[in-house]
DNA sequence: GGAAGTTGCCTCGGGAAACA
DNA sequence: TGTTTCCCGAGGCAACTTCC
């Protein structure tokens, strides 16, 4: 018996023999497959050469299979309903039933506000599905969306703005977050103090050196804004997470910049006080991003639709 | 003799190589 | 890089063969 490389199978090939099986009769095996008697007969020979076996006998009865036909006749098949099934998979996703892990792109900032809200609405309607948040440079977001490292990034990142899907979900914009009894800050924060008192500095990871994120950041637009005024304030301290802002906020006389919306998070903490900043700064959109590979995904779009509806203002 | 399978030859289309 | 030429395989036509 011939050695057989699939690399040589032709998939029709395997279509005539199943349809030579099926009605033992080349003439009715060739229009069943759209074909003429001599193209099946055709097909048969080239089957022939390429199993080295007969596979069909003329006898009485029609054209009889022989045992070798016999033996690789169930596997060719399932092989072919397994192709026929898996190329006209239907996609679908069921929340109810999933036990896929959405890999999200969050700030601490984002893992405060958003990870809660979602993790209540997951369990109450995909009670299977899991998260695993990914706090990565900025920088890096892009390399992971396309190594499908990254279903969804969700805060203010505008160096996703180019290539990426996106959707707004609201706007917001920065307050002045100082101590309660800060010696010299009273209920109204002037320009002159703002730029005399020491600031901390909420400065993510890759943010720094990322052109499109200096290029829009807000401390970039505070510091032009200064140096019109010949002014310039001093950043004391410069961390890479929001979670110790409030602390070292609380014990010390310096001044942070944060997301308004963030502060509704922040309320329950005493010794605290928000100011309205002295410095017009645009608001900005938090938005939702995802790449074009999972565009279509049914999972995916499930879950932006939730993440939608708990956070489309 | 008729039905059905086999085979030689032809056309057509696609891929690879050669060439301007 | 685009065009032409050559080669190969698939499929169809028609003649031939086989079998009942």
């Amino acid at each position: 018996m011939t050695k057989i490389d699939v690399t040589d199978m032709d998939l029709n090939l395997l279509t005539a023999f199943q349809a030579l099986m099926q009605d033992r009769n080349v003439t009715r095996a060739g229009l069943r497959l759209g074909l003429s008697q001599s193209s099946m007969s055709h097909a048969l020979t080239r089957l022939r050469k390429l199993t080295g076996d007969p596979l069909f006998v003329r006898l009485p009865g029609g054209m009889e299979p022989t045992p070798y036909a016999l033996q690789i006749d169930t596997p060719i098949r399932e092989g072919l309903a397994l192709m026929q099934a898996g190329l006209n998979r239907v996609t679908h996703f069921d929340p109810a039933t999933t036990d896929r892990t959405f890999q999200l792109l969050l700030s601490d900032i984002g893992e405060l506000v958003y990870l809660p809200q979602l993790i209540v609405r997951l369990s109450q309607i995909a009670p299977g599905a899991n998260l695993r948040v990914l706090q990565l440079p900025r920088e890096s977001y892009r390399d992971a969306f396309i190594a499908g490292n990254a279903d969804l990034a969700m805060g203010f990142l505008p160096s996703l703005q180019a290539g990426f899907y996106q959707q707004r979900l609201f706007d917001d914009s920065y307050v002045c977050l100082a101590r309660a009894d800060h010696p010299r800050v009273g209920k109204r924060l002037t320009l002159k103090q703002f730029a005399a008192e020491s600031h901390v500095l909420i400065e993510p990871a890759g943010s720094r050196y990322s052109h499109a994120s200096a290029q829009h950041s807000t401390t970039s637009l505070i510091e032009r804004y200064l140096a019109s005024k010949n002014m310039k304030r001093r950043i004391a301290l410069r961390v890479p997470h929001f979670m110790v802002v409030p602390s070292i906020v609380q014990q010390t006389d310096l001044l942070a910049i944060v997301p308004s919306y963030v502060m509704a998070y922040m309320k329950p903490m005493p010794g605290l006080k928000t100011l309205p900043l002295p410095i017009d700064v645009p608001r900005f959109e938090v938005k939702q991003f995802w790449h074009e590979r999972s565009h279509q995904d049914p999972a995916n779009q499930w879950l932006r639709k939730v993440v939608a509806e708990l956070f489309l203002q």
